[in-house]
DNA sequence: GACAGACACCTGTTATACAGATTTCCGCAG
DNA sequence: CTGCGGAAATCTGTATAACAGGTGTCTGTC
């Protein structure tokens, strides 16, 4: 369908090059014409592609001197920034007391009847999974993210889900989340949502985002204590 | 100072085109060869321009056909961006008066010296391009983005590109990027961007915050009065 | 009027050349 | 050996010519 041009693969060449080459901040690119001879195809094209990184912020050319890298492009988490699990499950923890917080004030300033049913609905199939003793982290998702869809704003919305995708892989490797859980961590689980939820119905930004951050700590205490 | 280059000239030429020449969603363009004669340019100087343009989503080219317009460039934010795109930038402070201002005093709390110097490197190059009346966007993004590095936390980075590039999405198709600001307002965007730098040198995290917080506002502000 | 094919035009790509800026390096002076 | 000046090598920015392959249009025929 996309008829893909060189130029596009030559940007994607470059960025490929930064990442293996391990290219820093400062650092110069091949030459121009060393790059199309790299690549298997004209100067022309590989400046197309230099063109576009530099619009995009990753390079930028100086006169005589040669291109250089100026952003790195984002490498994927993981493969060149080796974290262990449980600095990784701090930095999770970090940013989501950040986003959710203020995701759980917007809700409540602005939530809809609509979607205060939804995020109810999703209560309570996060408290009926939580009261089986099973799995219950798709519905903890769930609910978190009717939360950020109440926001009526998409970024927010897009932002929960790239930061949900981010923190899913780095916690899948290691930390098995469906483990057995104590009755008394059930509860305090249901009663941390169910405060949020009140605060979003009673339309109390103030304590959604308190209850929210309440909930977020107790669930990095849980994780580790 | 601000040493302007051909294509800059050709990138303006057409966008200025488009707007007196009243070019509509999906006219054509003149061709490269007429554009070039018609500025006085080699063909080259044109493509990179229309390359540019395309990879703003201005334009797009059909090969064989033509190039088109994509998207119209409005000169000025207000008054004629559409409804949706004011929409979509109150929604992206608001993403942006989160994530950022917990990011800065993160980076005032942990900032390496290395980090730090990456972050002074920054701002010299943005206050250059402010100072030179130059587009600075580029800059300005290098470093609010050396400011997440400077976390510590990849998943707050990660978070910024996803923000970042969804925010660049809806917008870049509105904003006239090289339109021209008071020197009023450049000297005020270069003491915001001071305060929050200071404020991570001196490693006081809750004035990094507040800075940060402040220089976001002023910004919304600055957009639509 | 409908259709097929020739034709003109357009973008994508290659090649070559040169101007102007920057870096490198070598030789020379101290 | 060190410092320095300047030539040489290298690099980006720009111009020109050429061709391949896709697209739109016009024309002649039926």
């Amino acid at each position: 369908m996309h008829e893909e041009r060189l130029a596009d693969r030559a940007y994607a060449g470059i960025v490929e090059l930064i990442n293996t080459d391990d290219l820093q901040i400062g650092d110069r690119l091949p030459s121009e014409t060393r790059l199309a001879e790299m690549f298997g195809m004209s100067r022309t094209v590989v400046r197309e592609a230099l063109v576009r990184l530099a619009s995009d912020g990753f390079t930028e050319a100086r006169r005589g001197a040669g291109s250089f890298v100026k952003r790195r492009p984002s490498e994927r988490l993981g493969s060149h920034m080796p974290m262990q699990n449980l600095a990784a499950t701090m930095g999770s923890y970090e940013v989501r007391l950040v986003l959710e917080a203020e995701a759980a004030r917007l809700a409540a300033q602005r939530r809809s009847a609509e979607q205060l049913l939804v995020i109810e609905r999703a209560m309570d199939a996060l408290r009926s999974a939580l009261q089986a003793s099973g799995p219950a982290h798709v519905e903890d998702m769930v609910l978190h993210r009717a939360i950020f869809e109440a926001t009526a704003n998409p970024i927010f919305v897009s932002s929960f889900d790239h930061m949900h995708d981010e923190i899913d892989r780095i916690l899948r490797a290691g930390v098995d989340i469906s483990r057995s859980r104590p009755p008394a961590a059930i509860n305090a689980m249901i009663e941390e949502h169910e405060l949020v939820v009140d605060a979003i119905r009673a339309q109390d930004g103030d304590a959604a985002a308190l209850a929210m951050r309440w909930h977020l700590w107790q669930g990095r205490k849980r994780l580790m204590p």
